[in-house]
RNA sequence: UUGGUCAGACGAUCGCUUGCGGGGCAACCCGCAGGAGGAAAGUCCGAACACGACAGGACACGAUGGUGGCUAACGACCACCGGCCCCGGCGCAGGGGUCAGGGACAGUGCCACAGAAAACAAACCGCCACCGCAAGGUGGUAAGGGUGAAACGGUGCGGUAAGAGCGCACCGCUCCUCUGGUGACAGAGGAGGCAGGGCAAACCCCAUCGCGUGCAAGCGCAAGCAGCCCCCGCCGCAAGGCACCUGUUGUCCGCAGGAUGGGGCGGGUCGCGUGCUCCGAGCUGUCCGGCAACGGCAGCCUGAGAGAAAUGAUCGUCGCCCGCAAGGGAACAGAAUUCGGCUUACGACCAGAUCU
RNA sequence: GCGCCGGUAGCUCAGUUGGCUAGAGCACACCCCUGAUAAGGGUGAGGUCGAAGGUUCGAUUCCUUUCCGGCGCA
């Protein structure tokens, strides 16, 4: 866990935080392919698939089901998966699409959410890159 | 229980998104402004809007159902009428609640069990008269008993062999007339001795209304692939020159066809744009009309438009509740074309009424 | 966003001119059969018919509202 930021004193990182649209995945066809193809983690709150996507940096997908809870359940557990996302996007893999499934759990801090992401996508790099020279070159989605 | 208000506030940092302006070849960056609800929900009704269908009529199907109003429209809302229930000691005046509240001589159907009998009317026990020694039989009666949710007006008196609206009084009911009311209906007067159960949220009849599908509607632009149709081998203005494959039994000429391919046309997938949100709603009024719903007038104020889907995260201060304190808590809930209602979920506060 | 189905015993399902006892199979309990099991036979228990309200003398059934599941439409 990341100091909490003193007051008059955010966090200063290297590079900015920002979140476009480049940065998340909107194809069904690659949520498809990261299902069928991708490996797989398995989080305390939440299930991350991994798939390559030959971009330079990592993107997020995100999947909550009905299950989860209500619309405003579920947009919240969205908004604190993509600000984790965001705030760690430097340090998680590059070349790797997250696709996150929500589990239905009582909410944490982001903090939280943050580790989890990060040690997934730690994970997921090391299943994903070793051996793996013949890795299909997956088109950029 | 009714009505109303709000949906913690402010600040900092990091972000998302729309519009405008500026910069950059571009990716993108900067500035300013805006950015969830009273129910955004359920999708139960009604409309706008769009496309399709459609001469008119009839049938079928569906919805609604006291009267009048309100409305763009409605099954919503308002007022009134009637029935039922409660309060008012009974009763009256009155007040409150509730009702899908047209039609049961247009027709069909159902009413289990019990009971003699459940809808044409009849008669189990009784009661009375007559016959008979008796058992019982014949007739009269529908008052009484009993069954049932419901049994062919109720109570009382007279009357009678016993009884019966058979007669009378009151109540109820039906019909007629008059009066009042736009009307549902109410009141008064008169006549009738009583017509004859319930169910139409059973089929149905009557009246009124309703075309179907829904923004994933629809309109425009339009990669790639495949299909259909047309043109084309290349160079050249043209004459002409050069050239691939197949067939014409071998070769050449000639003729016919084809072509991996190129171009065009229409339809149209991924995608993009549009529909898409500023001209209608809201608030206020010693204002006007109306009991009210609502309408009119005047003034003021206001801007979500996403699209794997924004409206957020963290921290601080203050305010509210619980707790001595540390600390904890703050409901229901997230726009998806837009409105008018209904229903459901739910926190706090204010005001009124009622109960304890 | 729009539309369409379903909810009955622990599980899977029946149940129409609204009334009869709300049934069937599996599962469960007990008994018989066997040296002991399984199978088989017999007996039995188990139901707010998703919830609330209404119509009716009477509702699993009819009507309205609501809750919870499931499906379809690009």
């Amino acid at each position: 866990m990341t100091a909490v930021p003193e007051p008059g004193c955010p966090r200063t990182p290297a590079r900015r935080l920002r979140f476009g649209a480049a940065m998340r995945v909107k194809s069904g066809a690659d949520f498809a392919q990261a299902y069928k193809l991708g490996v797989r983690d398995d989080a305390r709150w939440v299930v991350v698939y991994g798939r390559a996507n030959g971009c330079t940096h990592a993107r997020l997908g995100l999947s909550i089901s009905r299950k989860v809870g209500g619309a405003v359940v579920r947009n919240r557990l969205k908004r604190l998966l993509r600000e984790a996302f965001r705030l760690r996007q430097h340090e998680l893999a590059p070349g790797i699409d997250l696709i996150v499934v929500g589990r239905p759990h009582e909410f944490r801090p982001v903090a939280d959410y943050e580790g989890v992401l990060v040690r997934a996508s730690s994970r997921l790099a090391a299943r994903l890159s070793p051996g793996t020279g013949s890795k299909p070159e997956l088109p950029h989605g």
